[in-house]
DNA sequence: AGATGCACCTGTATGC
DNA sequence: TGCATACAGGTGCATC
């Protein structure tokens, strides 16, 4: 599922449901989807918590508890977080659950189970959840074309697994590279040590207005995400790129072709993406 | 060091 | 219908 889009609709859609509430009974189904603590330490610290924000850090989903304890979730493919009703039918693949004093539940759930949650102490250092290796938000405002073109022109990738490295950039994935790519022009295998400056300008610049578009229609669902009330995301509809092999491109009506790159599927359109 | 490929899982779609 | 194969929003590790 989850790109920054989706976990920041994530973080704003749970924020309003459980800020302020108090974890009173925490369950663990899956020991192996928490990666820090152990499970039962993990299980044991989160209750009688009482949780006093939420954050996002690229793709991760930050859940800021009031002793200074933050319970980080990464929700990968298929990963979701979401608080509902107690009576509400459990997703066949619920991982772990923490009742909350307000009466709903927090449901972690993940199909192909690649999801983690980690429990980390306040003033703990984190060198396992991977947050510690994480480039630039796209959003901070060191963030820019100038960045780009430093940390990428010396690499010999293609232009998409650039703008997919994590410790690059935070929070692009395979939709919104390949719809970055297509507003920019640029074509998904353009090798970063031939890009113009006004490439790294089209990219750099294509990359914020994306992320805030596919975030005020509350993300892109096309079949597992949800966000943390249970809604799917409006975004889809309005995708330039990802999905649209054989049809027109809405640029130039050059028919858009699918090609893999770094074992990726990834749409352009082979006229006017140089 | 940097680039590439595969492993981790389950579910769904497609083709024979 | 049954079976084999490919593919899916991500990341980490082994290997060259």
């Amino acid at each position: 599922m989850p790109e920054l889009p989706e976990i920041e609709t994530v973080k704003r859609t749970l924020e309003p449901l459980i800020c302020g509430t108090t974890i009173i009974k925490s369950q663990i189904i899956r020991p192996e989807i928490v990666a820090h603590p152990g499970a039962a330490e993990f299980r044991e610290r989160i209750c009688n918590q009482r949780i006093a924000a939420t954050g996002r850090r690229g793709k991760y989903l930050l859940i800021h508890l009031d002793s200074g304890d933050t319970l980080i979730a990464h929700l990968r493919m298929t990963g979701r977080m979401l608080c509902t009703p107690p009576e509400h039918p459990l997703h066949p693949h619920t991982h772990a659950i923490f009742t909350l004093d307000n009466g709903r539940e927090l449901r972690f759930a993940d199909t192909r189970r690649f999801g983690r949650l980690w429990l980390l102490g306040a003033g703990e250092s984190d060198d396992f959840s991977g947050i510690h290796r994480l480039g630039i938000e796209p959003f901070d405002q060191a963030f820019g074309a100038a960045y780009l073109k430093e940390k990428l022109s010396r690499r010999h990738i293609a232009i998409k697994q650039g703008i997919l490295d994590q410790s690059v950039i935070a929070g692009l994935g395979n939709i919104y590279a390949d719809e970055v790519l297509f507003a920019a022009a640029v074509a998904p295998f353009r090798r970063t040590d031939s890009m113009t400056d006004t490439q790294w300008q089209s990219v750099a610049a294509a990359i914020c207005p994306i992320l805030n578009s596919a975030i005020s229609r509350n993300g892109t669902t096309f079949s597992d995400y949800l966000d943390g009330a249970g809604r799917e995301g409006e975004n889809m509809p309005y995708l330039q790129a990802y999905k649209r092999a054989g049809r027109a491109c809405n640029r130039c009506g050059e028919t858009m072709v699918r090609t893999k790159i770094g074992g990726r599927s990834t749409f352009y359109c082979p006229n006017c993406q140089k």
